[in-house]
DNA sequence: TACACAATGTTATAATATAACAATATTTAA
DNA sequence: TTAAATATTGTTATATTATAACATTGTGTA
């Protein structure tokens, strides 16, 4: 098997890692890092920064999305994300469930939008806030 | 001069709110709370709480903005922006330098998304990253 | 084996944000 | 104009989110 560079990619996750990651998928709503915690106690991990080392490596590795507006860590919902950089969640405001949007007219737009100077992004973040189908 | 319900909007700030935005606008980059703070305390301003006050009616009335990935604040650069429900920005991943992006072209394409299920979402956050003129 | 590097464990602390309560000011409406 | 309603302020304490610093252990590879 080849590896050269490849030591950190998707196929392996360490030990923390799987644990956090097997928490954020087992919940299908985004989980905020302190409830991870909670829950992941019984596994050995104790302290906060075991998770959030977790949570950062595998955010880099797009296993996990962070909805920067509620501050937690949601399941990539799409099996295609290998990494983390051109995100779309719509979230609910009454009920807070958030969902990932993959639309592939969106994320053309987007990684195709130019700025005022020209500029052109391929990394970027879109949260919608509306209300869900259930709490309208 | 006709009231009604307008209690709350563009024209009248209080003493604290517009300490704040005069701080935030002297800036032209985000701040963070605590460093507004820092910087109001000779203007009477003591405790966290009363600049968080100010920077909540501030982001309703769409005076400022919350730059959501690195826990903000920017004055609104859009003359136009009364209420603080469609934003978007450019990120230097460098230096940090954020812009506003005013593009119609933009907000009339995210205003007309629609998901997969139909709906529509008249609020929205987005955060562009990459690397300005200067930092390329 | 030994080197490099990733991951872990641990304690302490920094940075961000809100709860709870009391007081004062301002607006609205009777 | 006065009383009720509402917005704002002040203040202390505390909750929540996140990182620094350092020592140690595991893992793959030269």
């Amino acid at each position: 098997m080849v590896k050269s560079n490849m030591s950190q990619k998707q196929e392996h996750l360490s030990k923390n890692q799987k644990i956090v990651l097997d928490m954020i998928e087992k919940s299908n709503q985004p989980m905020k890092a302190y409830s991870i915690l909670f829950n992941v106690q019984k596994k050995g991990i104790k302290a906060p920064l075991q998770v959030y080392r977790a949570l950062d490596k595998l955010v880099e590795m797009g296993k996990i999305h962070k909805i920067e507006s509620r501050n937690a860590f949601i399941a990539c919902q799409n099996s295609s994300c290998q990494v983390a950089k051109a995100t779309a969640f719509s979230i609910c405001e009454m009920c807070e469930k958030v969902t990932e949007i993959s639309s592939s007219g969106l994320s053309k737009y987007l990684a195709s939008f130019k700025d005022k100077d020209g500029m052109k992004y391929s990394k970027y973040n879109l949260e919608f806030f509306g209300l869900c189908k259930k709490c309208r």
